[in-house]
DNA sequence: CCAAAAGTGTTAAAACTACACCCATGA
DNA sequence: TCATGGGTGTAGTTTTAACACTTTTGG
């Protein structure tokens, strides 16, 4: 890497695959373009990487710009780098994976966004430039992700019921799942810890609520143990 | 992503780490800097990113110019896009992880290169940039990776005995494994073939060689089973 | 009292771990 | 004949997978 660069420049851009699942199934949600190239067609969110920003700030502040969500679980998970996915012009695109808790979130359009919405994973429409390869290489991420981290849980709030945190699962691998061996083995890990609420008008036995413990995944993690399944 | 980029672009390069196994230990190749900054410094292997390749281009190029290594099992790492990463502009490195095998290979010295050499992992000198970061990440990447993806092999000839496919098991993950055990889990995988051939020039028995078959383990993975350990 | 989901144990099969000896070869 | 590594089996333990009923609550 020298200081002298004689060479002109590939442009640097963000692109962001936010996942989020809702009581069917998972969502990703996409912007309708507002501009050349690929004007009003579907596309992730995404932006440029200004000279005095990192690439993960600029793609935070896509995110923000374009479908208004902010402090987001937010993943680094590929860089594109082939000479034409933008037909207009050379473009590297960093690509990062979000994961929102839908409920009680929702986006506003934005600058060059005239409108953002979310789409099952099972019915996206065409997407922009090579939009269609970074949804797939993130899905595909995210299924082998949750299965050895503990990344279910940014896709809930805060506290939930381990109902939820199963329903995650299933939509996610696109598979059912035992309830009794899925708790079973949730509860053996002792980051995930029961509060003492239990859920709010629910036309059923109210289930107990629990929650992910941060620091004690860290502390435990660092003894060398895998979380898994 | 506009097709208009009315911002100063930051520069976008590459920096491999070469993974390597020897008789002793893990083996990473780093190259004495020809040019400021860093001058005279050890550091990783790499180089810009042309306006006309894709960024693995890049990479693969760079290695090719200051190590004589080419085609080598390469895989993307990490994108680091911190804005002082680089103390005299802004750069932004898409680092990857290269895989060799040292037997019958060796490393010349290129353009911006004074000069190549291999170091243990663990004896490795201070660092240029952020290389130590990059070199850290990509060791726990590689030891991660070992475990659930068939890359051993990579760090071997084509034909190995299975005590060298478990030596790449052992200092890669440095820990000691069980001989009869780990020969039975690699055996149970169809995709690790005998071939008819043995060792040559040995002062003991010879043992048998065997072969990755990348064609059955694809066929293999396309029936959702899982390479582990 | 009905509908809906919460919560709970056991058993059989499979996978993993630990462990030690004889064999083939070349020097 | 000796030194070196090649090659092999078993038993105890742990983990996983399959499976169904009773309890609680609100409507």
């Amino acid at each position: 890497m020298s200081h002298q660069y004689p060479y002109q420049r590939p442009a640097l851009a963000t692109d962001i695959v936010v996942f989020a699942v809702d009581a069917a199934d998972l969502k990703v949600m996409l912007i309708r373009r507002g501009i050349a190239p690929f004007e009003n067609e579907w596309a992730l969110p995404g932006g440029f990487v200004r000279i005095d920003e990192s690439v993960e700030a600029a793609a935070n502040r896509a995110l923000k710009e374009e479908t208004g969500l902010r402090d987001v679980f937010l993943e680094q998970l590929f860089t594109f780098g082939d000479v034409d996915r933008d037909p207009s012009t050379r473009v590297v695109s960093v690509a990062y994976f979000a994961l929102v808790n839908v409920a009680g979130r929702w986006c506003a359009a934005g600058t060059d966004a005239k409108q953002a919405a979310w789409f099952s994973i099972s019915d996206v429409p065409q997407l922009a430039f090579d939009h269609r390869i970074i949804l797939d290489k993130s899905y595909r991420r995210l299924q082998d992700k949750l299965r050895y981290q503990p990344i279910g849980f940014e896709l809930l709030p805060e506290k939930f019921p381990l109902r939820a945190l199963q329903h995650v699962y299933e939509v996610v691998l696109d598979r059912r799942l035992d309830k009794r061996n899925f708790r079973k083995k949730i509860l053996s890990y002792d980051f995930v810890v029961s509060t003492d609420e239990a859920e709010q008008n629910v036309a059923h036995r109210a289930a107990q609520l629990f929650r992910f413990d941060k620091k004690k995944y860290d502390r435990w993690t660092k003894k060398g143990l895998n979380f898994e399944l």
